[in-house]
DNA sequence: GGCGCTAGCCTTTTT
DNA sequence: GGCTAGCGCC
């Protein structure tokens, strides 16, 4: 069957596309083109994928219809003329935006699938890595070859095209951020490319002169952002009507079933030609390059168009074809051809009135200007039509090419010739056609000097190279002879590095075994950053040297010291809340034995803390941890929490470190043999150790050990936990025979932000007489200061600086007509970019904006706060039947349950058990028998009910998956309503089934992948964002560009009302405030962004606070306010955005 | 003693 | 915008 196919189109939830881009006017526009195969578009959309369910159904293999009620109503809105079969194939246009090869790559990708099964699970793999909700095409940090691979990982019967292959901001070949070769693009699945789509702006004898596209089957398609447009490109077949055979036929290109393209006039696409549409240059290709690429009225760079593009890459002259080709015809809508006859707008009332005439008399539009016989055209009714349609069949018209975003603009008579040729007032009547008058030349002829393609002017990044580059200090550094080492020196001087090269060189050069290196840092990430680098720097090691944080370090060593004693006790990590709750729990135990508690659980649990990261047991003198709370009450507080903690066998994050000094010190045999087995030892960062950090370290490191500290004073950020770069003095002091050792050459910033940064510190830097950090690096564009209103639109003015700074991320396209403004306007990729802020709560309503952009975000932060609330008794529940300790939220699963055991029996419950200090499961045995003390006899029958409940619970998991047990759980807490009409509730449910199918194991496995969750894992790795975080977790990153939010009094430095503090308490905490400051600052490579609001909800109260004292530092000379909305204080949204 | 509702309170940073 | 204490009703 022969039939016109159009796969590339939107829904009304693309940004810029029509409202009524629904499935019906989709339908109706494809009856009254002819289409019989229409793309839905936008599958990837939740919304859209809703209204395809409700609306269609399963048809023809792969391929679907409106269903009959819709469709009959339909049809009554289309002319008889028009009526016919139109199918729906599932169709997705997604954006790629990535780094690739040192440059940042801008490509759009259609994928074809055989299903709504298929769509899905697509669809599920892609919400891990962007935004799927807030455009139909999505905008994904995703490299084209892993989107094919994720595709073919799905499905087999996906199909994948790149879309508009030529045009220059987002395609495959674009000349801003394309690629030269399909090999470059997709590498290894190159092969998996079958199909090309030209896009409006190339036609198949443009593609031909590419021989490396031979084989390939050009196809072309709307790419429609409203009903009308439709079709105005499409596919011709003579195929079954099934997805296979039609996909067969475009990856065959077997022209018995894949019979060619109709095309747009090239010319006519906005970016045709080359010019700057600012001076309203026009250039054809020889002209431009006469012009060396620039501009003749004003120098700037032109913006080159695809006829240019095509000629670098062509290696074939205009007119040689391949042998294996398919034909095209090149048409004009009709909508324009009625519009030229009439002299009147294409949109205007008349042109339409005409163009459903001309449907009603002849049929759709897409045969009309194809292949309808010409005398048949006289039936119109439009006397010119004909003639219009002949010529422009013939190609016998003058098209005004397009340029730099400005559509091209078509013309088939010459002015009076019309008038001339059928009189004024003659339009519509009948008459024979007038002879053709001679055809006007295409602008723009093709002849190609052998010019070589320009180079880019790329550079590719240092960090995709392997790192064995040292400047005469590091070197020193590096290669220094073992024993005690401090070295100390300011940020991005290559401290990490220096640490990962002298490993590399102990193990290379020295013959030093690389299990016998401990490198120890603070958090996951720099543990992994260091693993990363000592890997590149000496890749194919069997056993890696190890890097870990301090706290998975002395995990490791209790276990494997508990292992060696034979002990076979296995001690639970617990988190914040856990930890938060049992202090609630030892306070209560405390007052409960008639001590005076009267702090809060919080401040309590911070005294723990203290006390653990001094190594003072509940016995020690406590004074100095209590700061204003009473030590004995301390004292009770701590002793019950060790208690509750022992009995449960559980650690918190403290214990790791202090248990390992406890038993290298009670143990020396352990500390022998850890201190053997690693000959050396090397800390980053080592400005945060803390007393008890630091005792580790001394524990193992005798005199003259080989112990190597690297870190920088200024940037001590974690006072608030007992850190201190105190002991980077101290030390000194221990070790007199260290070596001591600097850097003051920065690689990451420019001098500009480092000048800036030294103005925050210099006043209050460690030590005032160490060097200032300096650096050669060019450019330097002074620090941006950002005003705004409110938060919100601090948000906003973050997410549209940015959006220029990538060039315009899809929706509205970057002509070089707009590229002005206070913001450099770029090409960078979302991975250059971090927002960083004071409080994790700022970061939510900056995401807020950045996924109503459609920009792929990150947001780092601490994952339980925001989602295990919610979950708690469901996990508690889960640990509960499955006796995991600890179980802490019996309340809420007594009140979820409706048991009718409320808080008070609770309460006595637990304090009965932990005061007789038995598990759970034995409390619950005796629970049945004896009468508990402070309960009636009704609320323990209730108690002891519930329990029995449990019990039957329990026994229903066996044989279960955990996902399955999950549900069953989650039904048992009466949990469906919730997760129905709460979308929180149901996304932290749904995280936690994703967790337990991979996970996969024992419920241990499980709780325990739960607790080490990282955001990270959450993500698709491949994928590129836009970093958001806290200052804090920023420390070792770095980023080209960096916003730092909410640089104002109160947040930066940040101050909490009514916080009761001596002067030297407050000294220190304000100079840690302005050593974070510091830290955020120097993260940034070549701009560097402080934004501020007038106003902002703090507390849901409105809030005016003045700008940050910090911003007040820098010279004025160093910074610029930067107005990134221009006058209107609005985001320019939603540009008319035409298409290419 | 449980349960639902309201008013008023408070919210840093992390292993 | 979320959490808890306290109130009144069952
Ligand atoms: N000798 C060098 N030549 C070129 N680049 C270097 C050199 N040394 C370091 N760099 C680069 O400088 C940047 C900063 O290095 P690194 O992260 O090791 O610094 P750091 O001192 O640990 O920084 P910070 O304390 O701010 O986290 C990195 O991108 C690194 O690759």
């Amino acid at each position: 069957m022969r039939f016109i196919a159009d796969f590339h189109v939107h829904s009304k939830f693309s940004r810029a596309t029509s409202k009524n881009l629904d499935l019906e006017n989709l339908y109706i526009a494809a009856r009254m083109k002819g289409i019989a195969v229409v793309g839905t578009g936008d599958f990837t959309c939740p919304q859209w994928m809703e209204e395809i369910r409700e609306k269609l159904e399963p048809a023809e293999p792969g391929l679907f219809k409106l269903k009959e009620s819709l469709e009959k109503a339909c049809d009554a809105r289309v002319p008889a003329s028009c009526r016919g079969k139109t199918r729906f194939v599932l169709s997705v246009e997604i954006s790629n935006i990535y780094k690739k090869n040192g440059a940042v790559r801008k490509n759009h990708n259609l994928i074809l699938a055989p299903g709504t099964r298929e769509a899905e699970a697509l669809n599920a793999r892609l919400d891990k890595i962007g935004n799927l909700r807030s455009d139909g095409r999505p905008i994904l940090g995703l490299d084209a070859r892993d989107l094919l691979e994720i595709m073919l990982e799905t499905t087999d019967r996906g199909f994948f095209i790149p879309a508009h292959v030529w045009t220059p901001w987002f395609s495959l070949f674009g000349s801003k951020s394309g690629f030269d070769s399909i090999e470059e693009c997709f590498g290894d699945l190159t092969p998996h490319i079958f199909a090309l789509e030209t896009g409006l702006s190339s036609d198949p004898p443009m593609n031909w002169r590419v021989s490396a596209l031979d084989g390939l089957t050009l196809v072309s398609n709307s790419d429609a952002h409203s009903p009308m447009k439709l079709g105005r490109e499409a596919n011709l077949f003579d195929a079954d009507l099934d997805y296979d055979d039609i996909v067969s036929a475009m990856k065959t290109g077997d022209p018995g079933r894949f019979l060619g393209t109709l095309e747009f006039y090239p010319e006519e696409g906005k970016y045709h030609l080359d010019g700057h549409r600012a001076c309203g240059v026009r250039l054809s290709p020889d002209e431009t390059r006469k012009l060396g690429d620039v501009c003749p009225r004003c120098g700037k760079p032109l913006t080159l168009g695809v006829l240019r593009r095509v000629d670098d890459l062509a290696d074939r002259p205009l007119g040689q074809t391949p042998r294996k080709r398919h034909s095209y015809q090149s048409i004009v809508p009709l909508t324009d051809i009625l519009s030229e006859i009439f002299k009147v707008g294409p949109g205007s009332k008349k042109v339409q009135r005409a163009y459903m005439s001309v449907l009603r008399n002849l049929g759709p539009e897409l045969p009309i200007l194809h292949s309808l016989p010409l005398d048949a055209l006289a039936e119109s009714g439009i006397l010119p039509l004909r003639e219009a349609v002949s010529r422009m069949r013939e190609g016998n018209i003058r098209v005004l090419g397009g340029y730099d975003g400005e559509f091209g603009t078509v013309e088939i008579f010459k002015p009076g010739e019309r008038e001339a040729l059928f009189g004024q007032r003659t339009l519509f009547e009948m008459g024979p056609p007038p002879k053709s008058p001679a055809a006007s030349k295409k602008p723009g002829a093709l002849k190609k000097p052998a010019a070589p393609p320009p180079k880019k002017p790329r550079t590719p990044k240092p960090a995709d190279a392997p790192e064995p580059v040292f400047n005469a200090r590091q070197k020193a550094i590096v290669r220094a002879a073992p024993g005690p080492m401090r070295v100390s020196a300011g940020p991005g001087t290559g401290k990490t590095r220096a640490l990962a090269g002298r490993i590399a060189y102990l193990i290379k050069e020295k013959g030093v075994a690389p299990q016998s290196i401990l490198a120890v840092t603070f958090t996951q990430k720099a543990a992994a950053e260091m693993k990363a680098r000592i890997a590149r720097m000496i890749p194919h090691l069997k056993t890696p040297p190890c890097a870990a944080t301090f706290h998975s370090f002395c995990l490791d060593v209790l276990q494997s010291a508990a292992k060696d004693d034979g002990d076979g006790r296995r001690f639970s990590i617990i988190d914040e809340r856990e930890r938060l709750s049992l202090v609630a729990d030892a306070a209560a135990m405390a007052a409960e034995k008639g001590f005076d508690v009267s702090s809060r659980a919080d401040e309590l649990a911070d005294g723990v803390a203290r006390a653990k990261q001094a190594l003072l047991f509940p016995e020690s003198d406590l004074r100095n941890a209590a700061r204003g709370m009473d030590p004995a009450e301390l004292f009770a507080v701590y002793r019950a929490y060790q208690d509750l903690l022992s009995s449960q066998l559980l650690w918190d994050y403290e214990d790791l470190i202090f248990e390992t000094c406890r038993l290298f010190e009670s143990r020396p045999d352990v500390r022998d043999a850890c201190e053997k087995r690693f000959a050396h030892i090397l800390v980053d960062e080592c400005q945060d150790l803390n007393f008890a950090q630091y005792r580790l370290i001394r524990l193992l490191a005798p005199p003259g050990k080989s112990v190597f500290l690297i870190g920088d004073p200024d940037q001590s950020i974690y006072g608030f936990r007992g850190s201190s770069p105190g002991y980077l003095k101290r030390f000194l002091k221990d070790y007199p025979e260290a070596t001591r050792a600097g850097l003051d050459r920065n690689y990451r910033s420019t001098p500009t932000i480092l000048d800036a940064a030294f103005k925050v510190i210099e006043k209050r830097r460690f030590d005032p007489s160490a060097p200032k950090v300096w650096s050669d690096l060019a450019g330097g564009a002074p620090v941006g200061i950002i005003r705004t209103r409110t938060e919100k639109a601090e948000a906003e003015a973050i997410v549209a600086a940015i959006e220029r700074m990538t060039g315009g991320s899809g929706f509205f396209s970057l002509d070089s007509g707009r590229a002005d403004g206070a913001v450099p306007a770029g090409n960078r990729g979302f991975s250059d970019f971090a927002v960083l802020f004071r409080t994790a709560a700022q970061g939510l309503e900056i995401k807020k904006a950045f996924d109503r952009s459609g920009m792929p975000c990150r947001l780092l932060s601490k994952k339980d706060a925001f989602f295990k609330k919610d979950l708690a008794p469901l996990i508690c529940l889960f640990k509960w039947v499955h006796d995991c300790a600890p179980v802490l939220d019996m309340e809420a699963v007594f009140s979820r349950s409706k048991s009718g055991v409320g808080a008070k029996t609770a309460r006595a419950f637990k304090m009965w058990r932990y005061q007789k200090g038995l598990g759970l499961s034995e409390a619950i045995r005796q629970a049945a028998r004896l009468p508990l003390p402070g309960m009636g006899k009704a609320a323990q029958y209730k108690l002891t009910a519930f329990f029995q409940r449990i019990e039957g619970l329990r026994r229903e998991m066996s044989g279960l998956s955990i996902s399955d047990r999950l549900h069953r759980l989650a039904a048992f807490l009466k949990w469906e309503p919730s997760l129905e009409s709460d979308p929180k509730t149901r996304e932290g449910f749904e995280r936690l089934i994703e967790t337990a199918r991979s996970a996969n194991g024992s419920p241990r496995d499980f709780l325990d992948s739960l607790a080490l969750e990282t955001d990270s894992d959450v993500f698709d790795k491949r994928a590129e964002a836009i970093s958001l975080m806290t200052m804090h977790a920023s420390k070792g990153l770095e980023f080209p560009v960096v916003f730092i939010a909410g640089c104002e009094m109160g947040l930066a430095p940040f101050e909490r009302a009514g916080e009761d503090e001596g002067p030297d308490e407050r000294r220190d905490r304000l100079d840690e405030e302005r050593r974070l400051f510091y830290v955020a600052m120097t993260r940034a490579g070549e701009e560097l962004y402080l934004s501020h609001a007038e106003r902002r909800m703090i507390r849901g109260r409105l809030v005016s606070a003045k700008r940050s004292g910090f911003v007040s530092e820098i010279d004025e000379g160093l910074r610029r306010d930067v107005d990134v909305f221009g006058d209107k204080n609005k985001a320019p949204r939603q540009t008319q955005y035409r298409l290419f």
